[in-house]
DNA sequence: CGCAAGGTTGAATCGAGTCAATACATGTGG
DNA sequence: CCACATGTATTGACTCGATTCAACCTTGCG
């Protein structure tokens, strides 16, 4: 494979591209010097494994950019993923020794990490990053109640139409908001990994990705590649209220 | 419906039966003196609605005595509960204006309120207040996702047996440990509760309850009262793992 | 080229849902 | 006290959506 340039990221806290959204958002300068001091980073390629569930995980860390899993599995082999990390989102847990999850990489993946130990000490000393892992951490108990709702109770193509949705919205709110003519997103995810996330088969993901197709919701180009012309009408196939609440 | 003495809870917070698990049970003297100030307690009976999704919502409080649940509901009237609150749990989001879930009584219940304005300044200015409410954002998130991993790959028999593994084991945990003969506890939910709960129909949790009953996994004394003869042969119907590690 | 990984599609199966009848306990009012 | 309504739970018969198993297609790469 080529030769990756992950390192090309900015070890200046100053102009970090996660610098306002990520757990160190409220800091002020003494404390990103303090933070500077015990963080590194580090890189993964795509399908790398970051952590596997039970091993001991002596950082925090912060992605910074690429997409990372969440993922539990049972014995059997049976997998359900149980987060999405995006850039700026938080891994690990202060105060637990091990992971309690499969952390993948699913992209190419730098994550900000902190040293465990003195991570903790911040953690009592300075308000602020405690007070944005709260916030972070209200969010995403909010978006896996959503989920939650997803798994029990929608059909395989309001689950396909949902996380379509959710990954258009997404990539809306960064995009310089392209032309009229309907939303434009490739899916991060294989698949299984679709599958794995919904709470289906790689079988199913893909029937009902033909079927959305077939009904002119979405159009794709390659099999990575969606368009969404009318992103109402795709709203409408997620079971969800018409007004999409997802923020308050 | 008889008279009910709910109010009959201490007034004090040095002898509250949640002193020590909830999100209190970190404060000093003084910081639990400021809590008194502003809380106040509420009861409501068995049945009751405490809040309706998308309601004004200027408080937030800890569940002293009774059980309440957290419910989603699509347009359609599915349901699915995303949060059943334990005393000592907490209820509500500082930070938010309006209620996200329903929440409802299910049995007799009492809390204790904090108005959310002045509960908002404590969070600010005393951090073991914001400290201990992290660890259990933190412990819910883990419970959630545990959830996200029921309803979306368990087999409604292994659901079944995973709710009543867990009910169980809180049982066990608070009761003075019962004879060996077996662990004996109520449900404390409807067949339609747990359905909504699992992500089933009210038809199949009976049907899997009665198959484990005749399979002699567990008995039943009325529809409520359940014996478990033999733990781990319940524990080998949940499909988790066989140390059963939920507990870090 | 030829293989592997990812993806699609079809046919058969099966687990859970749906609809409906019945049981059981509790409470109410005549 | 009985008759009746109500809420909760159980059970059966049938249906249907998603899974399973399998074949096949597509793309990229050593």
């Amino acid at each position: 494979m080529a030769h990756h340039d992950l390192q090309a990221v900015s070890q200046q806290c100053g102009d970090c591209p996660i610098r306002h959204r990520a757990v160190c958002s409220r800091c002020e300068a003494d404390e990103l010097a303090r933070l500077e001091q015990i963080k590194y980073y580090r890189s993964y390629e795509a399908g790398q494994t970051v952590i596997w569930s039970g091993d001991r995980m002596d950082f925090v860390a912060s992605v910074v950019t690429g997409i990372a899993t969440l993922t539990q599995t049972m014995e059997d082999g049976r997998r359900q993923m149980v987060g999405l990390l995006l850039p700026s989102d938080f891994v690990g847990r202060p105060g637990r020794a091990t992971a309690a999850y499969d952390v993948t990489a699913t992209t190419d993946l730098v994550m900000c990490c902190f040293r465990k130990k003195p991570f903790e000490e911040m953690m009592q000393t300075t308000p602020h990053v405690a007070q944005r892992l709260l916030e972070m951490t209200l969010d995403e108990l909010d978006a896996a109640r959503e989920w939650m709702l997803l798994l029990g109770r929608k059909t395989a193509r309001e689950k396909i139409a949902s996380l379509l949705a959710i990954i258009a919205r997404r990539d809306a709110a960064l995009k310089p908001k392209s032309a009229k003519g309907g939303i434009v997103f490739d899916l991060p995810l294989t698949r299984e990994e679709m599958a794995d996330y919904l709470g289906l088969t790689l079988e199913t993901v893909s029937r009902q990705i033909s079927a959305l197709k077939r009904d002119g919701v979405i159009t794709l180009e390659g099999k990575r590649h969606v368009i969404v012309p009318d992103f109402d009408r795709l709203m409408e196939q997620t079971g969800d209220d018409s007004d999409g609440g997802y923020l308050n």
